[in-house]
RNA sequence: GCGCCCAUAGCUCAGCUGGAUAGAGCGACAGCCUCCGGAGCUGUAGGUCAGAGGUUCGAAUCCUCUUGGGCGCACCA
């Protein structure tokens, strides 16, 4: 158990055997790591329902616990009444055998095994290639799914194509105009056409496929031809750009399916029985107001066409029917009108409210050469995930991305990107890493593996202050995972793993590794190993590279 | 006008769901390589947590209002 649900488990049973409410227990960092490793406030909470003084409590408590001396020293009552943990070296010192003997899992839970999750992110039209801010959402999509794997969920990472509806005609009508222009440069472009470049290279790569074959079809089959062209390429630019970026979706869900086969009116049917859609002006409306919403919303319109809602619905109608225990959306800010739609048309379903969990992020603004550059614009400026990969590579866009909460207006610093210098955060941390492994290769005697943790007696020898802040900086880190999973919130990862790298420069600065001391060399190889492990695997976590050099 | 999000060091941001003296990086300034990788390390300066009330043992964190910024308010997706 880890050292944090040992103390909870062990706090809330003293509770219990005393009739005390033991809702009230909670295990956090102390904010000042001095104090401790853990602390609880119970005390503090339980001083006005027991009507007695916190410091009482807390030595009560504290007498009462017997914890195990290898693993914990003994508990202090500290100022108010906190009650101070703090680990015993020998349980950090052994931490490096528990990690090299377990590396894989060394990060890994099987806390949510059984659940199976859904991940939904991206999932932008394909009407055009993905910018920047789709790149957030595959980041926070992809990191998501990937902390929630790793404490055991079954987790399917999914996109869901809006390849059916208007926007999929204004495409095709779009490329289309751009085709016939090769011709006649007067030839009309639709009023709300698409009007970037990659639209009229569509074009060009139809003329060269086709010649102007296309243009003896009648209209009607030609813009289906052009529909379907163009869906299927941006589709697939987009997949292999995700590709790239090292987002790899389990399910490709095609809007267009719902249409097919009847799942969408089973929904509205649904909705009609319980009485949670009405008629009104010859549309169909959800009752939206009841379940949350400030407004009803309009499934199907007067022309008889659905809204986006209503297939959406069936969609995560669709994903409740194929067994998941919970469904995650990723959208962007100027979606976050739809979420409250989404919830209430679910809840009107009869799902429990936490069945959707949607993760809102906020908007990225571009800094380059000191100005906001603006997205979405035809300008030829850096705002495609492709043209961001090319300029500043997989692991410097996933980390940028990934190292702010999500609801923060983050600013993209390409300049600060660019640059392979200590500025740079993602480099710090992989540096850590590779400066590890040239240690390793530096080392001349085979029989010091740094993968082997050698006897406990070795270990010990670990007892400098930044070798025990480094130790503690790993038992940290399985916490760090298993709370950003329950949170969703990777930048925890980031952070932590920033934490740990600077943890390992100052212990490496300050201590040689390669010493004589042939049992102080392999303990501190082991130490090393171990950091090395548990860089690899959080990075690995978030989707970025661990090098062995730089 | 209504709804959602945000406001913490010069800049970019953490602050673990209400705990103890609010932290880190960058930038600025001053230092450290006969020694396993200097993409590193050490030190200094820098704060009315936007403002005002409230809730309680305790607030950057929760509530209300104000100010400033972002986004959304379609029978578009």
């Amino acid at each position: 158990m880890r050292p944090r649900e040992e103390l909870r488990s062990r706090l809330v049973a003293l509770c219990a055997e005393r009739g005390w409410p033991a809702g009230e227990v909670a295990v956090e960092r102390p904010n000042d790591r001095s104090r401790g490793d853990w602390a609880s406030p119970v005390a503090l909470a339980l001083a006005r329902p027991l009507g007695r003084n916190p410091r009482e409590i807390a030595a009560e408590l504290s007498g009462a616990l017997a914890l195990d001396s290898e693993r914990w020293e003994a508990p202090d009552v500290a100022g108010p009444g906190f009650l101070n943990f703090r680990l015993a070296r020998p349980y950090l010192q052994d931490g490096v055998r528990r990690i090299l003997a377990d590396a894989s899992g060394f990060l890994r839970s099987d806390r949510l095994a059984g659940r199976r999750i859904n991940v939904e992110f991206v999932s932008s039209n394909p009407t055009g290639p993905l910018h920047v801010g789709h790149a957030r959402n595959a980041a926070l999509g992809d990191g998501i799914a990937a902390l929630l794997a790793s404490q055991g969920a079954e987790v399917t990472r999914e996109y869901y194509f809006n390849d059916a509806g208007r926007q999929m005609d204004i495409l095709g009508a779009s490329v289309h105009a751009r085709y016939r222009q090769l011709g006649e440069p007067d030839f009309p472009f639709p009023e709300e056409g698409y009007q970037g470049e990659y639209i009229a290279e569509l074009a060009r790569e139809l003329a060269a496929e086709r010649g102007d074959a296309l243009h003896q079809m009648p209209l009607e089959a030609c813009l289906a031809e052009f529909r379907a062209f163009a869906g299927d390429r941006i589709s697939a630019g987009i997949r292999s750009d995700l590709e790239r970026f090292r987002v790899a979706f389990d399910v490709w869900f095609n809007e267009s399916t719902l249409y097919r086969d009847g799942r969408m009116d089973k929904t509205l049917d649904e909705l009609r029985t319980i009485g949670a859609a009405y008629e009104k002006d010859g549309a169909m409306w959800l009752r939206a107001t009841d379940y949350g919403d400030t407004e009803d919303r309009v499934l199907v319109k007067s022309t008889g066409l659905p809204t986006y809602l209503l297939p959406d619905l069936a969609y995560h109608r669709d994903k409740h029917e194929r067994g998941f225990d919970q469904a995650i959306d990723v959208w962007g800010a100027d979606h976050h009108s739809y979420a409250v739609r989404m919830q209430a048309g679910l809840r009107a379903l009869g799902y429990p409210p936490d069945w959707l969990r949607t993760v809102i992020y906020q908007q990225i603004s571009l800094i380059e050469d000191g100005e906001e550059v603006r997205l979405s614009t035809r300008r030829n400026r850096m705002v495609t995930l492709r043209e961001l990969l090319d300029d500043v590579g997989v692991d410097v866009t996933r980390w940028f991305l990934l190292m702010r909460k999500g609801d923060t207006h983050m600013t993209f610093d390409l300049d600060l990107a660019r640059r392979q210098s200590d500025e740079n955060p993602v480099y710090y941390v992989q540096y850590a890493h590779a400066r590890i492994a040239g240690v390793f290769e530096r080392n001349e005697r085979p029989d010091l593996d740094p993968a082997v943790a050698g006897p406990p007696e070795s270990l010990r020898l670990l007892e400098a202050e930044r070798e025990l802040e480094l130790l503690r900086g790993l038992d940290d880190l399985p916490d760090v995972v298993s709370d950003a999973a329950d949170a969703l919130e990777p930048h925890r990862l980031t952070d932590a793993l920033e934490v740990l790298a600077r943890r390992f420069h100052l212990w490496y600065h300050e201590h040689r590794i390669l010493v004589e001391d042939e049992s102080l060399a392999r303990a501190r190889l082991a130490l090393a190993g171990a950091t090395q492990t548990a860089l690899r695997e959080g990075l690995s976590l978030l989707g970025v590279s661990a090098p062995e050099s730089m």
